[in-house]
DNA sequence: GCATAAACGAGACGGTACGTCCAGTCTTCCC
DNA sequence: GGGAAGACTGGACGTACCGTCTCGTTTATGC
């Protein structure tokens, strides 16, 4: 005699996860990331904070920079689509100002910070610079090709190596802040893909 | 007739730093580094390798991430001179490959990671930008100001953004490791400045 | 039928503090003590020896003396009790001579040199000198009381100077050195406060 | 021919020992012995008090317990001669008067908690419980032996035991500091000896 | 009276130990 | 029966002092 309980149970057994706990550890974790900068983050001080212990923290996440970037990236806005009826060039101006204003904010700026401080070869970093750059990158790199082909713009160049000077700069500047950053930086750096 | 001893020289009293310790510290440190990769050192595995105590490590780094910079800085090569026969083209053109061939070591590597990762104010990250990054463009700032005084490349465009595109395209890639990073990424970017 | 569950127990969440680890530190500090003796105890070396984290041994004991104490006090003996047949000055007699045994062995110098050194307003100091003099103390005065009320001493003097006297040639003795301790300086002493 | 300069030379070449750092030490230590008690004493900072070179100190002494020894001994008053007019018990108890006084007192207290911690084979132990206390009892010694002999106290009693049990009463209200310790204490524990 | 030698102040040295922070794991209770 | 909270463990931190050393300077003595 068997037991006939075949079919697959999606029902886990067990207490579900409080979902008002890990709303509150991001809570937190954005707090504590606005007060004290990336980097000063401890698991430690958000689990006081949040009222929570630290074992469920790391049942979500697997280390403090994981947490930070969860953090970040929740509520994060997505880069609004594109207007078909605009040239190429227009295109390419607006994503890459959407880019630069996105970046250039506290938010923008701690989000790059962890990025660049992260192990390049974790889960989390690549999740994270996917949302943070190659997203965008890969919309930019589109657009560049098309332009391309269209003969916009006629060039030998990789459209690879251009869209990454015109975010590069970008980036540049945010992570080592020796110039201004500011929206026309964009529109400068269009301009020189343009040739015009 | 009068004494000549005009200039005082400023002996300080005490026993001077050992320059031998500092020595054994800074190689015990770049052991360690290529060993761990950055981020794992410790100051006290860097004690006990050098053979040091820990208060001597402490006098002259304020932490690990310190010491990992001047491990790191100590013995990196200079930028090569510029030949004054090249033209600006090809001066930028060494230049970057330089820049790039630097970043794009083991070493360079490491450079860049602690760099992205420490405080943006602190006094060891504008020394190590400037080492890294700030020295090497300002030359190429040089050069791109000279190439457009002399009309070869006629731009509106700002000099400043145009080395940070040339510098950012490989720093981006550096970080984020999304794309190659190969030595005719120069040849292509300085290209696009001139372009031709 | 009904669930007889009245009491409440009073259990604590989180893990329980390991009685393994805590046996282990204890023991390692009596080794450390008989080797070196006191004043030489560190927790460092103490962690070392039992395989155990430091703030572990923080967790049970504020310093190393306060270990140290723990250490040999715990398994120490209790006064054996007053036998009721005796005589007041035979049971004086048997009460000063077991504190002079308890003392005049290794760990009762430990002890006493411990106690000495401590800081004479620190908890652990109170604890001590209750364990290791005070308490005996008590049993020694209330049995020259008695003696007293009873005529069995005629006298004027306090008897917390009389019992302070008895106590006080064998601690200074202990710590001295100056002269030997064996047994029947209890009795002779106690002979000097009957009289006879 | 030669000089004949046989005699020996006491006469040191070289710099001689500067007493004004002498005093200087000893008075930075005596200062930081009643600000911190003992125990708390470092040779670091008596130097930075004193204005003086570490080595300066360790010249003179091994280490920080014997600095505080010979600061607490500075100074401190020999014990008063015998008046031969004096009966033995009055001398007696003016000499364990003049010792209970001289301990009842900061220093006094400072230098037996010193005394009580030090190690017992040392030598500084040795010299400072000759000054602090033997060389009282050694007098003390002297006046109940002549006592026994002319028949003042027939006693059986070992005069070492009944001197020890005198100043015992003292030294261990001293440490201990479970009960008053004042002048008449003496008056009582000599009474007792000799037992009216 | 000039050289010599020792003691001086200063402060860095290699070390030991301190007491604390934090990461990550384990245990018990709770839902 | 898994999730939650909390107490656990141990590695590394950065600091305080130790006792020693190496400087350049000062100060008597003696050749």
């Amino acid at each position: 005699m068997s037991k006939e309980k075949t079919e697959k149970q999606k029902k886990k057994a067990g207490r579900p996860r409080s979902e008002k706990a890990r709303k509150a550890i991001l809570e937190a974790a954005r707090n504590l990331l606005n007060d004290l900068g990336p980097g000063r983050l401890t698991v430690e001080a958000v689990a006081q904070k949040a009222r929570v212990g630290k074992p469920t923290i790391y049942r979500y996440w697997a280390n403090a920079q994981e947490l930070a970037m969860s953090a970040l990236m929740e509520g994060a806005d997505q880069l609004s689509d594109e207007d078909a009826e605009k040239s190429n060039r227009q295109k390419l101006e607006d994503l890459v100002s959407e880019i630069l204003e996105r970046l250039n904010s506290k938010r923008g700026r701690q989000m790059a910070l962890i990025l660049a401080g992260a192990e390049a070869d974790s889960e989390i970093f690549k999740a994270f610079s996917n949302k943070v750059i190659l997203e965008g990158r890969a919309r930019g790199l589109d657009i560049l090709k098309q332009a391309k082909s269209s003969g916009e713009i006629e060039d030998t160049a990789d459209p690879g190596i251009l869209i990454d000077m015109v975010l590069g700069v970008i980036f540049l500047r945010l992570l080592l802040g020796h110039d201004e950053l500011k929206t026309d930086l964009a529109m400068e750096a269009v301009k020189k893909i343009w040739g015009t």
